[in-house]
DNA sequence: ACTTATTTTTAGGCCTGCCTAAACTTTAAT
DNA sequence: ATTAAAGTTTAGGCAGGCCTAAAAATAAGT
C-alpha cells in the first residue's frame, strides 16, 4: 500500500492526538492540521477505506492496527531524520523540525534501514523522544531533558542524546552515568548553563550544550 | 518564489534535454517524462508564466536564466544526496538514484549547504557527474567512473569521489594522482575488481570500491 | 422535554496535474 | 502548390485535497 504525504501528515497528527488510546474528534484534528473539518471529514472516509483507522460518523475515530504501524513509521523516520540533523550536519535541536517534515515523507525501507545503521541505532531523537525501532517498539520511559527538570527536583539520568566518543569522555570525566541522581540548582538565564549536584558529590556548572544531550526521569 | 516537485521534474528533465542550449520540443520531453504531449503544453503555459522558460506556440522552448538557475540548484541537490547515499550510507551507485530522485525535492537552504559542508565539498557524484557548487558553476570536464573504462584505453586520472583520509593514503600507497596515465587491462565479474596498469609500471588490482571512487578522461 | 448551541457531515466549487479526443500548425512529400 | 503526415495545442473531464455554506446529528441549558 501506498500513501500520500496528506495522509500520512493525517495519521501522524492522528497519533499524537489519541495519546492514550481515546477517540479524537474532528475539530481537535481540524486545529492540529490547521485545516477545516470539513476536509477532515473528507479524508476520514478515504483513510477508513484503506483501513487506517476505526471511524463511524458523527462518533469519533481512532487509529486502526494498521493505521497505529504506519504512524510509529512515520515518527521512526522523522525522529531518525531529526538525529540526523543535530548530530551529523550540526544543526541546532530547535531548526530541525520542518525540514524532518520533509524527510519524513521520504518513501523507501532500506533508506530508513541504513540511516538507522549509520547513526547506530539511536533511542532517542533530540528532544528525547523514543525512536521507535523498525518493528514500532520504543522505549516508554517518561524521561525529560535536563534542561526542563525542575529545580532541586531529584531525577535519574536515564539516556543521553549521542554516543559520540567527545561526549563520553565529558561525561566520564564528570562522573555522570546512567543511572545517576541528579539534582538542578540553579538556571543561568545568561547562557543557559547549569548547576547541577549529582548525589553525594558537590555541586558543579554543566554548559547547555551539555545539558541538552542529558535526558532523565524524575523519581 | 516556490515551485511544486512537478514542476521541478518539469525543470529538471528540460535541463537535462536541452545539452547544447538548443531548444526542446515538446513530445521529447513528454516522453522523458513518461507524460503526455498535452500535460506537457499545460505545464509550459505554467512555467513560462513563472518565467522559468521562454516559449512560444508550435516553436519549442527553453530555460530562462531563472530556469537554468533553479535546474542546477535541484541538479546540485540530486548529486549531493547520491553522494552521501554511497559513502555515507554505503548503498551501491547504482541503488541511488529513484532515493534522490525523491530527496532533491526537499526544500531548505541550509540542509543544502550543510550536507555540502559535512561531505567535504565533493565535486563529483558516485557516476562521475560533477556537482554544481552553490553558484551553479561544476568542473566541466567530460570524465568517466573507472570502472567503465573500456579495455586497455588510454586514460588520465582527473578526480576522485571524495576527499577522505582514508581513500588518500591508499592512493599515494598506490602511487595514483591526479593526471597518472592508467589503462584497465583487466575486469573479473566476480567481485567487479579490475586489474589496472599506470604508465612504466607493472599491473595491480584494485578494489571495485576504489575504481568507483576514480574518475578519468580518455586520452 | 424542548429549544439552543456545538459539532460534524454533505453539497457544491476551486485549483493542480493529469488524461483523451479533436482541432490546429508546421513540415515533408509528391 | 496541394496534400499527407507529424507535431502541438485546445477543449473538456477526472481525481486528490482543499474550501465555504448549508444541513443534519449530537450535546447542553432550562
Amino acid at each position: 500500500m501506498n500513501f500520500s504525504t496528506s495522509e500520512e501528515n493525517y495519521i501522524k497528527a492522528i497519533y499524537h492526538l489519541q495519546r492514550d488510546d481515546g477517540m479524537v474528534n474532528t475539530n481537535e484534528l481540524a486545529a492540529e492540521l490547521k485545516t477545516k473539518a470539513a476536509s477532515v471529514t473528507d479524508m476520514l472516509k478515504k483513510l477508513k477505506s484503506k483501513k487506517l483507522l476505526h471511524y463511524e460518523r458523527y462518533k469519533g475515530f481512532k487509529l486502526s492496527i494498521d493505521g497505529k504501524k504506519l504512524a510509529l513509521a512515520i515518527v521512526r523516520k522523522h525522529r531518525l531524520w531529526e538525529y540526523f540533523l543535530v548530530h551529523k550536519l550540526e544543526f541546532g535541536w530547535d531548526e530541525v523540525h520542518e525540514i524532518a517534515e520533509q524527510l519524513e515523507h521520504i518513501d523507501s525501507k532500506s533508506l530508513v534501514e541504513k540511516l538507522d545503521a549509520y547513526l547506530q541505532h539511536p533511542k532517542f531523537d533530540p528532544h528525547g523522544d523514543p525512536i521507535p525501532d523498525v518493528n514500532g517498539k520504543m522505549e516508554m520511559t517518561r524521561q525529560i531533558n535536563l534542561i526542563d527538570l525542575e529545580l532541586n527536583r531529584m531525577a535519574e539520568v536515564c539516556a543521553v542524546g549521542s554516543q559520540s566518543s567527545e561526549l563520553l569522555e565529558l561525561l566520564r570525566h564528570r562522573n555522570i552515568q546512567i543511572g545517576s541522581r541528579i539534582e538542578v540548582k540553579r538556571k543561568f538565564s545568561f547562557d543557559h548553563s547549569l548547576e547541577i549536584k549529582l548525589k553525594n558529590e558537590a555541586p558543579f556548572t554543566v554548559s547547555q550544550q551539555l545539558a541538552q544531550t542529558l535526558f532523565v526521569k524524575p523519581v
